[in-house]
DNA sequence: TTGTAAGCGTTATCAA
DNA sequence: TTGATAACGCTTACAA
C-alpha cells in the first residue's frame, strides 16, 4: 500500500549524524570526505532505503534525462523498437522516455508536445506513422529530432529509411538470383515509401538492361489481398514472370499464397521477396519469405544518438538515412 | 535550435510589473487578483510564452503526473493497448506515461523500477508478455498494478485477461451455429491461458451434453504452422468434424489455410474461431474469421483506472478479470 | 488586492 | 574534512 513518505537527503544526514551538504558529497562520492564519514552515509541511506529525488536534481541541474517520444503509429510496429533504439543509445538506465501516442491528429500532438515540454523533457522524438515528409513542428524548447517521417523544415534533424536502397537491392538479389522477368507489385501509391522502392527496383533492373515484368510497377493497397489480386491480374495478362518483387510482407504473402494456389513452385518457377521483414509473416508464410530489413531500431538508435548530440549542443541539421538490408530465406533461396 | 532559456515566473512578473505570487495567483485562476493584473499577468505570460515547470511543481505537490510503464514484451502487442488506456483513463493531457522495456530480464526490470521511483512517478503498471501469474514485487515506494499477467501476491493488484470465459463463448457461438463436433486446437501447452481457454470451452461443450472431437484438446504452438498441422492430424485421425476451436489467430490462419487447400468449406462444412482478434490475421484471412477479443484497451483502462484510486488511497488489492467478446466473421457467420 | 517569505529536495560554493 | 547557505521555479500561508 506504500504509505510513509519517503526519505530525504535530510533524514539520511540526521540518521548518519552529518550535515546534509557532506551527506550529498558522499552519496556523489565527491573526493572532500573521509572514508569513514562516507561508510556511515552510505550506511544511513540503505537503512532508509533512500533514493535521491531526481526531481529536485533535475531542478538544479536542469536536466531531466528525459525524453520525450511523441508517435502517430497505433500498432507501434514503428515506436517500439525505436523506443528500444532510444534506450540503447543512452545505455540502461541513463535515460527514461515518455511515450505519447498522437494518433495521427495534429490537436493531439500539440498537447502532448506542450505537456512534454512542460515536463522539461530534454528533447523530443517524433515518430511518424508513414513515411512521408511531414511539416515541421518549428523551433521548439528543446532539440527535436524526427524518425521514420522525415520533417520538411531545411533546418530540423531526421532519420529515416532509404527505400530506394531496400527496393534497388531487392531486385540485385533477384537478378543475381539469375531472374530476369521481374514484376513489381507495390502497395497504396498515395505512399511515398511505394513509389521509392519501385524508383530503386527499376533503376537496378535498368542497371541490368532488362525493364520490369508488364513495363510498370503495379501500385495497390498494403494487404495480402491485393497480393493475390495482383497474381491473379499478372497470370491472366503477362504470364510468363519468373519473380515477384513486393512492396510489404503482407503483399508478399498474397503473392506467395496465389502463386501456391495456383500450382506454381516458389522458388523453383518464380522468386519472391518481401519488404519489412516482419517476422509473423515472412518467417510464418510458405515458403519463408526472403524480406527487406529496414532496420528500425537503427533508425531510433540513431534519432536518439543525434538527439543527445543536439542536446549537448552538437545538433547537425538535415535528413540521415538508414540502410535497409536483405535478409535471405526460402522464396529466393531453395533449401538444400 | 532551441537555444535561449525558458522564461520562468520570474520573468513573467516582472514583464506584468507584479510580484512572483500574484503572477502565479493570476495564472492559476486564484481569485484574490484583480480583473485587470490578471490580465496583465496572463498577456505577459503569453508573450513569453511561459510554460510554468512542472518539475517545481512536483516538487512542491508531492505529485509527479507521471506513471511508469514497465513491459515484457518486446513487440507491443500488449503494452501499446494498455498505454491507450492508461493514456483514455487519465483524460487527456491529465498524465503521463514513461514507457520501459524490460525484455522479459528481471535483472532489468529491477533497474527500471529504481529509475522510475527515483523520477517520483505517482504509481506503476507492470505489463506481462504472456498471462502466466508472476512473482510480486513486493512493497514498493509506490502503488503497483500488474496488468495482463497477475501477480501472485494477495496484497497485489491485477487486471487480467478472463480467458476462461474467452474459450466459452467460443464454444458456445459454434455450438449456436449448430456445431456439434468441435475440435480444439490451441497452443503451448507450457501457457497457463492456452489450458484456461481449452477449459472454458470444455465446459461448454459439456453443457452441451457434448464432448469435444477427439476426446481432448490439441495443445502445440502459437503457430499458423501448428494450425497446419493440426488439421492433417485431425483429417488423418479423426475426421469428420465439424468445427474447430483455435487458441489463437495465427493457428486459426493456420487452420483456415488448411481447409481451403484441403477443399473443405469454410464455414458451410467447417466452422472457424479463432482467438486475439489480431486484425491483421482475423481480417485478412479467407474466410475472414470470427475471433475472441480480449479487450486489452479495457485491461489498460482497468489497471489505470485502479491505480489512480490506489493513488488517491482508495486502492483494493486482489484480480480483476475483463471478460473478452466475440467479434463474428466469415468463418462462423456466412456472408449474405 | 498585493507582496513577503518559507519551503519542496537537491547540489555547489564558500567559510570554518 | 565538514557545514552553512544560496540557489533551482514554483505554490501558499500570512502580512501589509
Amino acid at each position: 500500500m506504500a504509505t510513509e513518505r519517503a526519505a530525504t537527503l535530510a533524514d539520511v544526514a540526521a540518521l548518519a549524524g552529518v550535515s546534509i551538504a557532506t551527506a550529498s558529497k558522499a552519496l556523489n562520492n565527491r573526493d572532500q570526505v573521509a572514508a569513514a564519514t562516507r561508510a556511515r552515509v552510505l550506511e544511513a541511506a540503505k537503512e532508509l532505503a533512500f533514493q535521491p529525488n531526481a526531481l529536485a536534481r533535475s531542478l538544479l541541474s536542469g536536466r531531466t534525462g528525459t525524453i520525450g517520444l511523441v508517435t502517430h503509429d497505433l500498432d507501434g510496429r514503428f515506436s517500439i523498437p525505436i523506443l528500444l533504439g532510444v534506450e540503447d543509445a543512452a545505455g540502461l538506465g541513463k535515460m527514461s522516455a515518455l511515450l505519447c501516442d498522437a494518433r495521427g491528429d495534429s490537436l493531439r500532438e500539440a498537447y502532448h508536445l506542450e505537456a512534454l515540454q512542460g515536463r522539461r523533457v530534454d528533447g523530443l522524438v517524433i515518430v511518424g506513422a508513414r513515411n512521408d515528409p511531414r511539416p515541421s513542428l518549428g523551433e521548439l524548447s528543446v532539440p527535436v529530432v524526427y524518425a521514420y517521417a522525415p520533417s520538411t523544415g531545411p533546418d530540423d534533424m531526421s532519420v529515416t529509411v532509404d527505400h530506394e536502397t531496400g527496393g534497388r537491392i531487392a531486385a540485385e538479389h533477384l537478378l543475381a538470383c539469375g531472374r530476369t522477368r521481374i514484376a513489381i507489385v507495390t502497395g497504396d501509391p498515395t505512399y511515398g515509401a511505394a513509389h521509392a522502392r519501385a524508383e530503386g527496383a527499376l533503376a537496378a533492373i535498368a542497371a541490368a538492361g532488362l525493364e520490369p515484368w508488364g513495363t510498370t510497377p503495379l501500385f495497390g493497397a498494403w494487404s495480402e489481398a491485393w497480393g493475390r489480386a495482383a497474381v491473379e491480374l499478372l497470370i491472366a495478362s503477362n504470364p510468363g514472370f519468373d519473380a515477384v518483387l513486393c512492396g510489404s510482407d503482407q503483399i508478399a504473402r498474397g503473392v506467395l499464397d496465389a502463386l501456391r494456389e495456383g500450382g506454381v513452385s516458389v522458388p523453383r518457377e518464380v522468386s519472391v521477396v518481401g519488404h519489412d521483414n516482419w517476422e509473423i509473416f515472412a518467417a510464418g508464410s510458405r515458403p519463408s519469405l526472403t524480406s527487406v530489413d529496414m532496420h528500425l531500431e537503427t533508425v531510433g538508435r540513431r534519432a536518439a544518438q543525434r538527439l543527445f548530440d543536439a542536446i549537448d549542443g552538437r545538433g547537425t541539421p538535415g535528413i540521415e538515412y538508414v540502410e535497409s538490408s536483405l535478409v535471405l530465406r526460402e522464396s529466393t533461396v531453395p533449401t538444400g
